[in-house]
Parts: C-alpha cells; sequence; structure tokens
DNA sequence: CTGAAAGCGCTTACAG
DNA sequence: CTGAAAGCGCTTACAG
C-alpha cells in the first residue's frame, strides 16, 4: 500500500507537503513542487486512506441511508427509487453511501457512531423513535415522510392531504357518489391517515359521506369486493392509499370478474413506473421522487456545511395524472 | 465520544483488556471482570470506531456493491432486488454495506481501496475490464453474469442459453412457427448474446428458422410491429430477452390494436413481481434473484475467511413460469 | 511556503 | 490472565 510517507520520500518533502497537494489546499505548496508531487502520486498509484483521514479529521465523508428492517429492503419500488437518486447524489457530492437496515431504532445509534457517519437519510417509519435518534446523534439527521410534531427535526414529505383532496375531487367530477379507501400498513402510519383525512374531509364537503364499512386497512377479501360493488348502492370507485396497493386491488377485482374502470374505477398514490403500464394504465396522484430524493440530500448537505442552520420542515406538491383506471359516469 | 480508554479508566484495568472484551476474545480475561467491563461498556454508550480498527487490523468489514452507472441504479427492478437481498445478508454477517455506481471502471480502485474495502460484489457489465479491476485489487471479487474466459474470477450466472431454450420450446409447443426475439443493450451483451444463441439453435434443430428480420436489438417501432405481425407469414410470438422489455414490447403492441396473446404472444425473461401484475399476466423464464444474491454474498464471505480458495463459477439454474402471454395455437 | 511533533482510537506483537 | 509499547495513515495546530 502506497502512503503519504512513500510519496513525501520519493518527493524529497515533507508528508504535511504532500497532505496539502492531495486536498488541494490552496496556495501553500510552490507551484512547481505541487505539479511534481501530483505526477509522482499518479505515478505511484497514491489513494487516501479514508479510515486515517476520518480518524484524525473527525469527517467521515461517510453517509447513511437508514431504511426499516424488511426481508428485501428494495422490494418496494418507492424505496428503490428513493435509495438510488440518494445513492447517486451523495456520490456526485463527493461523499460515500452506507445502506442499513434496521430492526429496532437503538441499532441506529451504533451504527452512525461506529463509522463516524457525517449525516443520515431515514426512510420509513421512524416518528416515535425520533426524539431519542435525535438526541443520541448529534449528526445532521434528515427524515422524510415524517408527521413527527418535533420542531427542531428536519424532514422532507409531500402534501399527502392534498393528495386524498385530489384524489376525492376527481372521483366526484367524474360523477361517483359511492366510494371506497384501500389503506395499507396500519392506522399508525400517519402519511395513511393523511391520505384518508383529504380524501374523507373532500368528499364530506360535497356531501358524500364515506361510510366506515368501506373503508379497509388491507386489500379487501373477494367477497367483500363482491358485495360492495354489487348491491342497492354498490361502490363504484376505490382510492387506494399507494399505487401498489391499487395493483393488487386490481388483481383482486379483476379476479372477481369486474371489469376496470367499466364496472368500478381505481385511483392510486405514488405515479410508480410500473402503473403507466398495467391494464388498465392507472389513474394517480403523482409525487415527484427524484425532487423528493434531491430535496433530502440537497438540506443534508446544507446542515453538514452549517450544523447551526435550523430545522427544516418542506412539503412537495402532488398532482393528478389521469389516465385509464377511473370511469366518467357522467356520461 | 466514549472510548476504550475512558472504559479502561473507569474499570481501572489496561486498554487491552477492555479491548478483549469488547471483542470477545476468548478465555483471556477473567469472567469477573468481563462482566464488570461489560456493565460499564453498557452504561456509558461506549461504540468502537471502526475507522481506528480498519486503520490497525487492517480489516474494514465493509463490502462494497459496484453497479454500472446510471443516472438511478436501482431503476431497475433487478437491480434493486439483488441490492436490497446483498445488503440484508451482508449485515447479517456483520458487515457494513457500500453502495457505488461508477461511469468508469477505474474508479473501481480507488473506491475500494480508498475505504479499505474487504470484499466487493459487481452488478452488469464488466467483463472487459475484469481483468484490470482483478490485478488491481488483491481482494475477493464477485462478478454476476459475467461471461468473461477468465478462470481466476468468481462468478455467480445463470443458465441463460437455457432460457433462450426453454422459451424456444415453450413456443414450438404451443404451435408457433414464426417467431422474433426482442433484445436490448449492445449485442456487446454476452448474457443477451446467450440467450439468444439458446432461443435460435433450439427453433433451428425444431426446422423452424429465425430471420434476421425478425431479430430486433431494441423495441420495433410500430409500424414494423404493424407489418411483422400482419402479411403473408406473420410473427405469433416474441421472445423479448427481459421482462422490462416484454412489458414494453406489449404496450407496443396493444397500441398497434393487437390483443395480447389472442393476436401475438409474448414470452420474457426474469420473473419480476410486476410481471404476474400486468395484463395479461407474463409468461416468462424465472430466474431466482434472491437465490443468486444469496450465492454471491455466500461465496465472497467464503474466500473472505479463505483468501487462497480458489475461483468458483456457478450457474444457477432457471425455468418457465407459464402464465397467460402465450397463445396454444394447437387448439 | 514548509515541516516536526503530537494525536485520532484502535490492534498487533510481545513480555511477563 | 494482563499490560506497556509501538504503530496503522492521516490531520491539526503550531513554529519558523
Amino acid at each position: 500500500m502506497v502512503t503519504l510517507k512513500d510519496i513525501a520520500r520519493e518527493a524529497g518533502v515533507s508528508v504535511m507537503t504532500v497532505s496539502r497537494v492531495v486536498n488541494d489546499i490552496p496556495a501553500k505548496v510552490s507551484c512547481a513542487k505541487r505539479m511534481e508531487i501530483k505526477g509522482i502520486i499518479e505515478r505511484m498509484g497514491y489513494v487516501p486512506n479514508s479510515s486515517a483521514r476520518s480518524l484524525s479529521s473527525r469527517c467521515s465523508r461517510l453517509i447513511a441511508i437508514i431504511l426499516p428492517y424488511a426481508e428485501n429492503v428494495l422490494d418496494s419500488p418507492y424505496n428503490a427509487q428513493m435509495v438510488g437518486y440518494i445513492c447517486g447524489f451523495v456520490q456526485d457530492m463527493g461523499y460515500t453511501t452506507l445502506l442499513y437496515n434496521v430492526r429496532d431504532y437503538r441499532e441506529v445509534t451504533v451504527k452512525l457512531r461506529t463509522w463516524n457517519v457525517d449525516g443520515a437519510i431515514f426512510l420509513g417509519l421512524f416518528d416515535s423513535q425520533m426524539k431519542s435518534i435525535k438526541e443520541d446523534n448529534r449528526i445532521p439527521l434528515v427524515f422524510t415522510d415524517s408527521y413527527s410534531p418535533l420542531r427542531q427535526v428536519t424532514n422532507v414529505g409531500i402534501d399527502d392531504f392534498k393528495g386524498g383532496e385530489l384524489a376525492a375531487r376527481h372521483l366526484l367530477d367524474k360523477g361517483h357518489r359511492n366510494m371506497s379507501f384501500v389503506g395499507e400498513f396500519s392506522w399508525e402510519s400517519p402519511v395513511v391517515r393523511a391520505r384518508f383525512e383529504g380524501f374523507k374531509q373532500t368528499l364530506l364537503a360535497a356531501g358524500t359521506d364515506l361510510p366506515e364499512r368501506n373503508v379497509f386497512t388491507g386489500i379487501p377479501a373477494r367477497d367483500t369486493l363482491k358485495a360492495i360493488c354489487a348491491g342497492g348502492k354498490p361502490v363504484t370507485a376505490f382510492f387506494a392509499v399507494a399505487d401498489i396497493t391499487a395493483i393488487y386491488l386490481i388483481q383482486n377485482l379483476m379476479a372477481c370478474g369486474f371489469s376496470i374502470p367499466r364496472d368500478c374505477s381505481v385511483i392510486g398514490f405514488d405515479n410508480l413506473a410500473v402503473s403507466g403500464l398495467i391494464e388498465p394504465p392507472l389513474t394517480t396522484i403523482e409525487q415527484d421522487i427524484e425532487k423528493k430524493a434531491r430535496t433530502a440530500t440537497e438540506i443534508l448537505f446544507r446542515h453538514i456545511a452549517d450544523p447551526a442552520r435550523p430545522a427544516e420542515n418542506v412539503v412537495l406538491d402532488v398532482c393528478l395524472v389521469e389516465r385509464e383506471s377511473v370511469a366518467d359516469r357522467n356520461i
């Protein structure tokens, strides 16, 4: 392994001079010497040892992405997109990405400290442990999709409530009057809750009720689907809390013999790449995942550059993407 | 920051004794002392500094996953699956995952050396640079889907040729006699080549030709699709080199007014999660991505434990998954 | 503009 | 079973 010392000996200077060249510390080494040393570094294939750097400078140039545990954390297209973009942005900044999935929030502190990570981005549900995580780790931390009331926490999220509103308004516009909400995860998730509330309140304001029996935490069983989509006052449209949910819901509705959108309409949330590819192409609420990833990374680096910066809470916009999974009942 | 020294002072022992407790070096510290020290470590919230460890022990417990550059490397569901599984397995071994996307293979050496990475797994097309990468980095390296002739390289791949055979045999069984191959990427990719050869040779052996005009490097334009699927001797079935390709191909065929599989059949390769969700559900050649990720990780750790181990080339099996995108023309 | 000294937090290698 | 010494490769802080 080639070290600073080797380069220094070869160039006949001290290690400090080489270190200054390697780190491009300006105007502290004469130009001629600088060029000569650069040549030797190139020729000998010197690569700085990041561990040694991290140890002495207390900066690792390492960013951790923290995901809640799953057998495969990137199974979800949303997570995969976020991690992929963040990884690219982090690398563009000259930093390196560590990828972690944690079963218990207490693992977080150990993982961040042991590598002396300079900053971390959290994907997913860490709301309740956020306070402890924040207290235990005095480095810049960016959460995503958090609804924690803590003001000193930096978060990048989207307008989930508005997403629910847009879905409701679109279905109302298309003449639907009896609808169903299909959630996922537990009701613990404030993200699900916000989308639901936006949906429900918009319906209520328009004089349309969303009865309890049409609200589900997961995809309803086929018998249930058959029951609510037929009978006296059938459900004509579903708002699924995520595109993945919508896709499986459509599968189940089709398996029940329903045609989408002729017999019942479905609107999703996320606008994943696959959502335009299924049959029928999914009408959905779009969130800009690249922008979310970019914003989260930018804010993180802003806090790394200036740790005194106040916490920010960014809420990104959402919009309706109309495709073919919602029928117009007005015509 | 709590260090070994702090624990040592608190316990009234030397740092070496604490180090031995932290690292569970067996039977070298009396039991009573060991318990007492463990208590202090717990109480003071000591976390070992991995950089210091890496520097002095020359082992980082870091594994790099190297992907060829893309704007979003995890945009491909295949990459996302692989990275997700590998990350989990690596973590189970007590190691940490670094995620890199590289534009140029020369970046690889710098990235691996600077963090003193203990091993690396490569996803994607590194065949031509493999020799240089291998020579520059004397740590365990596992490649995937490589067709490099280098014998000293460890690789985990699948039987792409057999996949092509299975596709051909299935279409022949279903009575198709005029087929098309739709590739992706360049023909440089030996993976594409192998799938193509398996397909073509099986057709030829059965007395069915695969004329040049029905072989494509990307998804054909709609005019082309219309032309080859109509006329005197129409193409009745397509073999797409990957499910993603198949999905877009189906989109295009539908946009041309063709019904799948009534007017033309499509068979894919990979069996992604989405492939069963599209309409019609895709008949495809399945590869076991979890097994591939697991095998690659296991072999890597075997080589880390015993660097003298000879290189291995593992070829995993593939199989046909029959769904609804291929019509039976015999009935 | 340049360098000698000290130290980051740990482990290796040796001594007892 | 325990510890003092040296060193991993770098940077910080200071001196000139």
